[in-house]
DNA sequence: GCATTGTGCTTGCAGTTGCAAGCACAATAG
DNA sequence: CTATTGTGCTTGCAACTGCAAGCACAATGC
């Protein structure tokens, strides 16, 4: 399946950054930081300083502990730190509440037909939050 | 006992190390790092990174996010607000790694124009309404 | 066709971190 | 008086951070 969250920290920020679908450039204004800079640390090539990682979170709109944890500067204990969900799509999509059964179906169809699972087809998994439909 | 609270970082440091009767020297090698450049830090002459104010919490033995605070790279109101969504599909899509970057783009496009553009998601409106603002 | 704009990335380069080696001074002992 | 041992501090120097300028490529418009 899919694998678990992100191995390092450049990852998790790219992860984070594209899934705010924002550009390396955008991010790094928001920042306030260069953008070949931030691209260096999306690939591991460069260490941050917890001032800049600061930053980022604040233009990625993230928790700065958070990063701080990925980070490897903070242990989780403190934090309260929420146990991670590994990020499965189909979870995901069954969950949201903002989608029609019609729409989830679609969605479902298409994210299939893209990783040609047929595994878990009978799509009736759990979710927490189990939205009884207003 | 107790003092007031310190104006920057160096004092602080300098005051825990002292109210905890070690030396430079001591500190410095419990938190494996040099004696000059903790004096120097205790000075204000240099900002330590990250990596260095949590060694040194563990060789004071007191708290690293205490000291991310001093060292104000922490924000206080942050310390126990994490909102990260378990369940997000933006995030899962992203994270799938059985997906080429077209296949992600298809499907958050499909996605978006399902639940209305700007879509981080979270169904329940946790984020008071942030509009945003170059 | 050929600009134009957007994307991420490469490349020097100034400024900083963090350290090994050594200095100046005080307090103990011999 | 002369070691010896402790304290904090000064001084170059390698290594790294973070950036301005520019490159290569793709997608748009004219």
């Amino acid at each position: 399946m899919s694998r678990l969250p992100v191995p390092d920290l450049g990852s998790y920020l790219r992860e984070q950054r594209e899934s705010a679908q924002m550009s390396v450039r955008q991010v790094a204004k928001a920042a306030g930081i260069s953008n070949p800079y931030l691209s260096q640390i999306e690939r591991g090539l460069r260490r941050p300083s917890a001032e800049i990682l600061q930053q980022l979170a604040k233009g990625l709109r993230i928790s700065a502990e958070q990063l701080y944890i990925r980070a490897g500067i903070l242990d989780d204990s403190s934090t309260g730190a929420p146990v991670e969900q590994p990020y499965d799509v189909t979870v995901a999509i069954m969950a949201d509440e903002r989608l029609t059964d019609r729409q989830r179906r679609a969605l479902l169809d298409v994210y299939r037909s893209f990783v040609g699972d047929g595994a878990d087809a009978t799509a009736e998994p759990v979710d927490p939050a189990t939205p009884d439909h207003p």
